[in-house]
DNA sequence: GCATTAACCACAG
DNA sequence: CTGTGGTTAATGC
């Protein structure tokens, strides 16, 4: 097993662990590698550990009464499933790898421990779940009060400066998908992706993405 | 009424 | 898995 305390993936809040902490998280951290498309966290499903992503992409997704709704698509280092399992015992929602991606299980009762016993480990979770409720807050208004090409542009814009840091990337989902974490159907997306390439503010290969005209995506963006 | 927006269906690469 | 065309329903001048 890989020593939590070599770990040179280590989250902002780990760090914070001295020798001895560390010596406990290790008993209760289980490392997995995992191929894109495998399930990482089951909805409905009963659980006893989070999940801290080291590498790799992944999707938080929920089924809904109607359709498949994707949360969000996120990459590591970052904590997963800490509302879920320490708020709940039943998985609200479901993981899925979107690429090669390695995370640690951390046992739930450990995790109590940590966040009672040390402070500053407690604080950098905080921090975390703070700054994802806003973001979460964020998405919500922007997929209510927002049209079809707003919201795409965003979550392209998304991809750009939040995932890849980067003009040029690949989309790491299907336009269904895209459709899924829009809030519209995959017919919308594609119809609003080669309106984007006529008017020459995206170039498009595929999953490919060229983000060429900013401003103007940001433009429809913000105004809806 | 008429225009806009977007979902649903169908079908073709 | 994607792109496109037709149809339909809701919404807002």
């Amino acid at each position: 097993m890989e020593l939590c305390n070599y770990c040179n993936q280590k989250s902002k809040a780990a760090q914070n662990l001295n020798a001895l902490e560390l010596e406990k998280l290790e008993l209760n951290c289980n490392p997995v590698t995992f191929r894109k498309g495998d399930r990482i966290m089951i909805q409905n499903a009963l659980s006893f550990s989070l999940v801290y992503v080291k590498s790799g992409m992944v999707k938080v997704h929920v089924m809904g009464p109607e359709r498949e709704q994707i949360l969000k698509i996120t990459k590591g280092p970052c904590y997963l499933g800490i509302p879920t399992t320490v708020g709940a015992k039943i998985n609200q929602y479901s993981v899925t790898a979107i690429m090669e991606t390695q995370v640690c299980f951390i046992g739930v009762d450990i995790f109590r421990e940590l966040l009672m016993t040390n402070g500053n480990f407690a604080y950098q979770i905080v921090l975390d779940l703070c700054r994802n409720e806003l973001q979460n807050f964020q998405k919500y208004i922007n997929q209510l009060q927002k049209q079809g090409p707003g919201k795409i542009a965003e979550a392209l814009l998304h991809f750009s400066d939040k995932v890849f840091n980067d003009l040029n990337y690949e989309l790491p989902i299907t336009r269904n998908e895209l459709g899924d974490l829009t809030c519209t159907s995959r017919e919308t997306v594609s119809r609003i992706l080669t309106d984007f390439v006529q008017n020459k503010m995206i170039e498009v290969d595929n999953r490919h993405i060229k983000i060429i005209n900013k401003k103007q995506l940001e433009m429809i963006s913000q105004m809806g």
